[in-house]
DNA sequence: ATTAGCACTCTCGCACCCCGAGTGCTAATA
DNA sequence: TATTAGCACTCGGGGTGCGAGAGTGCTAAT
């Protein structure tokens, strides 16, 4: 037998066990099998087909007399029949009027971002029963719209900083220097006409050259104005949106103590998460890690599904959901998608 | 035996078990009282005041053949012997340095209110392994000390609010009208001198009371600055920050599912933990409520230990920390007062 | 290629029993 | 009168054994 070529029926099986499985969380037998998805045949024949099937790694038996459970092989393949299903059937069932409201609820949390972004993890988490996870958009990424500087007790300054996306970020600098605030002003100015339309990211690039280029800075202003600048865009907001873990300890896979200290070790070690979704926010699409296949540690025995959202074509930020690997694959991907393409309808405005 | 006035050797007997217990979750025996802590006197004795402090309902049995653990009136009475015991001694081992230099931690955390309450909850979880809470300045009650209106994209205005504790707030307002920033600014001259010093609250109440009595405004500037204050002033940032859940599971107290269940449930309930907390936001000092003593259902089985900060002398917030009832109180309260006295240190300046 | 039949295997629940820890009670003691 | 030693009693936990049930793999028949 093939790996890469099964038999639509050996397929077919294989989907009905692990679709079983998700549904109730025991082994599936073959006689159960046969009953429930009416294939032509008997259990014994099922039985032959679920051997070949344990033999190429897909499903596994917990001990001799149980039935199968799939492995993260097995997930894998599930997955990826239901993505190519999916591709071919175009989302038959899709809730065009939540969505579309909820975008709407989004743009009128814009000026906050981590109400909004606590706002999508709750929905993903409540939605799906597993994790909701989201990355906001990294400062670095967005675009410079315009700064202002206001004077502020004497020797400090309020910046303000407003971006592409409508998201204000403020933070005081103590400046040192005794500028007026006219001359705040002419710096604003300054940064604005010179820098509009830049990523905090290339600004900052910009600022580095120009730094080593003149030594010696001529004008006073432009050297106040770059110091200031620097203070103000450095964000270290790398922030991640984490909620519904008080949810998933009544999912039936974690009836096990054991299991709950992974799942709460694994949430513990945000960086870890964090650089994991660093890592995907260039990817395209859903994407579905399982179990073994996580490049985590902490989250081996767990999947997580993950998508970017995006403002115009420019990938900003991801979502995603971390559940047990016997997972409802259909609703978090459904999910996760949706909720994404609302964040950058979002910021597509 | 009056339940007032217990015997000097029942009360260290009763305060030998609860100690024991806290710091070894099994049931502690007549025998083992005997031996490990020196009474000068037998098994036997230790029984017959066991059995007169189980009468009380001071201490239970889990089962006829087991020690005893103590009650939540058991709990309540240690506790009340150690804050008696406290005041008395006055904090012998008191880690100034620590605390001082934590002060200064968060005296550089002014400007981000919600790094500041997150650095406070992880450090009181990651020393105390329970729950840490924090509940930050209600706005409300902060003192209005400055406000700075820019005119943005049009037809909207950038508030920018700077408290009597040098925290800011900003919120985009959309005015709806044609005002120019030379009319901003006057708005926001007349507020700052105005209003200076008031509390958000009282502030509000002015404006209400304004409006109702002058039905007609004469003065359409004034009438611009109330619809402007009014929407600057409405932050609904009731916060609470949590954290530290995922080190508790690891205690022998939640090695049970359901434990596990009840604590994530009493955390879900953000809103009941919250109000608790706003009730308590008026107390002195430390407060601790055991078990059965909680008002809210979901804290039945667990213990909670808060305090107030303050700024100079009004009460602004609240800190805490949920445990198991099982919980180690000195260290607690101990944290938790001390985390308190940083704050209000902080705020002070 | 499929199927019926059958022997085999393994888990789970239940009953049973024994051990040890800790108690309460009683009678003796200071 | 308060304390103590002694002793019978109780109960939970752990180990063992057994039977039922579910599901398998294999073989022979279709």
């Amino acid at each position: 037998m093939n790996r890469k070529t099964l038999d639509l029926r050996t397929k077919q099986i294989l989907f009905a066990v692990v679709q079983s499985y998700i549904g109730n969380p025991e082994p599936v037998g073959s006689r159960f099998v046969s009953r429930k998805y009416e294939f032509g045949c008997s259990p014994a024949t099922i039985r032959n087909v679920m051997a070949d099937l344990e033999e190429l790694g897909l499903l596994a038996q917990p001990h001799t007399s149980a039935g199968r459970i799939p492995t993260d092989k097995g997930y894998r393949m599930y997955v990826d029949m239901l993505q190519s299903e999916e591709a071919a059937h175009n989302n038959p069932d899709f809730d065009k009027d939540f969505f579309s409201s909820y975008t709407s609820k989004l743009e009128t949390m814009k000026n906050d971002l981590s109400g909004m972004f606590s706002e999508v993890t709750n929905t993903l988490s409540s939605m799906s029963s597993y994790i909701g996870l989201a990355l906001p958009p990294k400062p670095d990424r967005t675009t410079f719209n315009r700064i202002d500087l206001i004077k502020y007790r004497g020797d400090h300054i309020v910046a303000i900083l407003v971006t592409d996306e409508g998201v204000i970020k403020n933070r005081i600098i103590g400046a040192g220097s005794n500028l007026e605030q006219k001359d705040l002003n002419r710096i604003a100015d300054y940064l604005n006409t010179e820098y509009g339309g830049y990523t905090i990211d290339e600004i900052r690039d910009i600022l580095i050259y120009r730094i080593k280029k003149e030594k010696v800075l001529w004008d006073n202003l432009i050297s106040s104005a770059i110091k200031i600048c620097e203070q103000a865009l450095s964000f270290s907001d790398e922030d991640l949106f984490v909620s519904g873990f008080y949810d998933v300890v009544n999912l039936p896979d974690f009836s096990d103590i054991s299991r709950i200290k992974d799942i709460a070790r694994a949430i513990k070690e945000k960086h870890l998460i964090l650089k994991l979704m660093n890592e995907l926010s260039n990817t395209e699409g859903v994407q579905v890690m399982i179990g073994s296949e996580n490049p985590i540690e902490e989250l081996r025995n767990l999947s997580i599904v993950t998508s970017t959202y995006k403002e115009g074509d420019r990938k900003i930020g991801v979502v995603a959901l971390i559940g047990p690997t016997r997972m409802n694959y259909t609703g978090a991907i459904y999910m996760v998608e949706n909720i994404a393409r609302c964040i950058s309808m979002t910021f597509g405005r």
